[in-house]
Parts: structure tokens; sequence; C-alpha cells
DNA sequence: AAATATATTGTACAATTGTTCAATAAAATA
DNA sequence: TATTTTATTGAACAATTGTACAATATATTT
């Protein structure tokens, strides 16, 4: 399986906008592949040739999503640094600005159905950022440790965001994390 | 459907024990609902009188393992207060030593596979646990945030641990929390 | 342009799923 | 104990899954 081979990339992009078009009448964990298939005009074998299952597209999905994290998350950054007075921490507050850009796809991440899967690819990536405040380095093991505390903390925060809906600004987030820290 | 009917006690105890014995041969995913019922003993019909899916049943298991956690959290703790010369939170080691204690289903709890539910069936439990040291209380909004930072924190120390294969004690892990705390 | 490689198709198949329903068995209730 | 209630069974059904394979179509390579 060649994925440069202009026949798989149709039939990747027939089978992508097909799940684009299907997520918005119905939740991933209810569409079934022959469906799949059917809004993708792919024959089903196709699809289990390149796929086990529908969750294996949507990841597809999130794993272009993680590189637009990891993008972001890197590249220098021009935003207000205020807000409501407030100092704006930026590091983090790029990773709410991220979460608010694709807040379609993180409905579908923190959702109770799906596979953790997703949860922990997105975990991964924040947890490679090091966040650690400025403490310099620690011993290793701690630092593995502080590594997932730190990454899962800010995903707390976020999933308490999901659980309001979105409803905050991105920057509004970082306030509450930056009022967090300071405790 | 009453759950109090012998019956019905009997058909549950039925497919819970099928289950325990499955899931020593293999991963809740690969669990068929009619591989599950023919285990148990009890018609296919019957299971999906009670359950939607085989899910459901590891649902249930959890569910009272979230009690444990509850009652464990509340009761009075007798537990060595050191460890290395290090004091111990008395009120998260008591997460730790349960985790340990469930080990095995934490490993399901914690895989890629499953579904999320889980994971959030903890997360709310230990939420409502208000882990946010002695800073008495914040405006309203900053607190549902704090709560969720909180727990997911610890929950990621959990995440770390999980992938050393739970080999830390839970003493050991209060340390690494201790440790991270004090920064 | 011809030869080669391989992705896609169509078909078939066994197994599982999810639902329905009447008959039956086993409870709870009077 | 007799009656009533209802959980369980077994059977049937359409739909989906997961796999296999030869035939075909469409790429890539020479």
């Amino acid at each position: 399986m060649n994925k440069h081979d202009l026949r798989v990339l149709k039939t990747k992009q027939n089978i992508h906008s097909a799940l684009t078009n299907l997520l918005k009448k119905k939740p991933l964990t209810h569409i079934k592949v022959t469906e799949l298939c059917k809004e993708a005009n792919i024959n089903r074998g196709t699809f289990y040739f390149h796929y086990q299952e529908v969750g294996d597209v949507f990841k597809e999905f999130f794993e272009e999503i993680m590189l637009d994290l990891k993008k972001s998350y890197n590249e220098p950054y021009y935003h207000t640094d205020f807000l409501n007075g407030k100092t704006l921490d930026p590091k983090t507050v790029r990773i709410f600005h991220h979460i608010k850009k694709y807040e379609d796809f993180y409905k579908i991440v923190f959702s109770q159905e799906v596979s953790s899967e997703y949860y922990y690819m997105l975990f991964d990536e924040i947890r490679s950022f090091g966040l650690e405040n400025e403490h310099a380095v620690h011993q290793g093991k701690l630092n593995n440790y502080l590594h997932s505390y730190s990454a899962n903390a800010i995903i707390g925060l976020i999933i308490e965001w999901y659980r309001h809906d979105f409803q905050e600004s991105a920057d509004e987030m970082n306030v509450h994390l930056v009022n967090i820290l300071k405790l």
C-alpha cells in the first residue's frame, strides 16, 4: 500500500469528505462502515484495505490536528499579552486557542462514547511541550511524573471548558489558569 | 425490570462471573455479546434486556469500584505518615492505595481501546473530593476549573504510573506528588 | 507505449449484532 | 396455595461485520 499512489489519495479523500459529511448528521459512534463507504462511493473491501474501523478515519483527522497543535505551539506568538489587566501565559494560551479553533473536533474527542485513544494523542502532544514552569531540570523519574501531572492538569481545565460547551474565550481560559497557578 | 427479582440477580451474577473469566483470557474490546452469553449460560435476548453492550457490564464493575473509592476516601485513615523521611499527604495517598488495590481493573480503564466513559467516572469521583489545598473558598467559576484542574492532575500522575505498569508503591506515588506540589 | 505492479471492485461467506414476539418458566403477591 | 406478574427463553429476521479471492481498473515503471 503506497500512500502516494493517486488511487489511494483519491480513495482517502473520498472517505474523509464522506466522514465529514456524516459527522454533521450523527455522532461518530453511530456511523457504520457500510454507511461511510456508500457515502464515499467506494467499495467496503477498499475501506478494510486501509482501515479497521470508522474511528481510524477520525484518527487520521486528529493526527493532522495534532500536527497543527505542535506547529502553533512552536510558532512565535503575536497575541495580546493582557486580558482584563491580567498577564497571559504565552505558552499555554496557544493551546487554548488551538482547542477553540478545532472546537467541533474536540467535542468528539472529549465525548464519553469514543475510545480513549484520541485523549491520549492530545495528552502525549501537550506532555511533550514540557509545561512545568521555570524549575529547570529535575531528577529523571520525577520529571516524567511532573510532565504527566502538568499536561493532564491543563487537559482538566479543557474538560471543564468542554463541559461548559466551550463558552469562554481562549484568553479567559488562560486567565483561569493563571489564577490557579497563583494559588 | 426489578433489580431485586431473584431471576435478575442470578442472571447478573452469571454475567458478571462470565465477564471476569473472559477478561483473564482476552481484552474487554475483544469480548463479543454472543461469547459472553455462552459463557454465562444465558440467552442473548436476556443480555439485551439488561445491557446494550459488553462494556455496560464492565461499567457495573467500575461503579462498585467507584463506591469503594468514595468509601475509602472518607474513612479515617490509619497509615504510616512517612516514607523515606517525607511527609505523606493523607488525602491523596488513599487514592493511590485504592488504585493499587484495583490495579487489574485500572489497566483496563486506562487502556487506549476502551471508551472514555470509565475515565470520566474516575475523574468525576476524584473531582468530587475537592483536592485544592487549603485555599478556602474561591469564586464559583474559578472553583469549577480548579477542581477539574486538580483532579485531572492527579489522574495525570496515575496515567504515568499506569505506563510504568504500576511498578511504584502507592506511598512512592504520594512522595512524587508531594515533591511536585513543593515546586 | 508497453509492461508491470497493485489498488479497487464485486461477490461470497460465516459470524455477530440488534430487534421482535409468543411461549414458557420462575419469581412475587394475594 | 392459587393467582398474577414478569424475567427468560428460543426462534426468526434484516443488517452489519470481517475476511477472502479472482477479476478488473488504474496507477507506476521501464
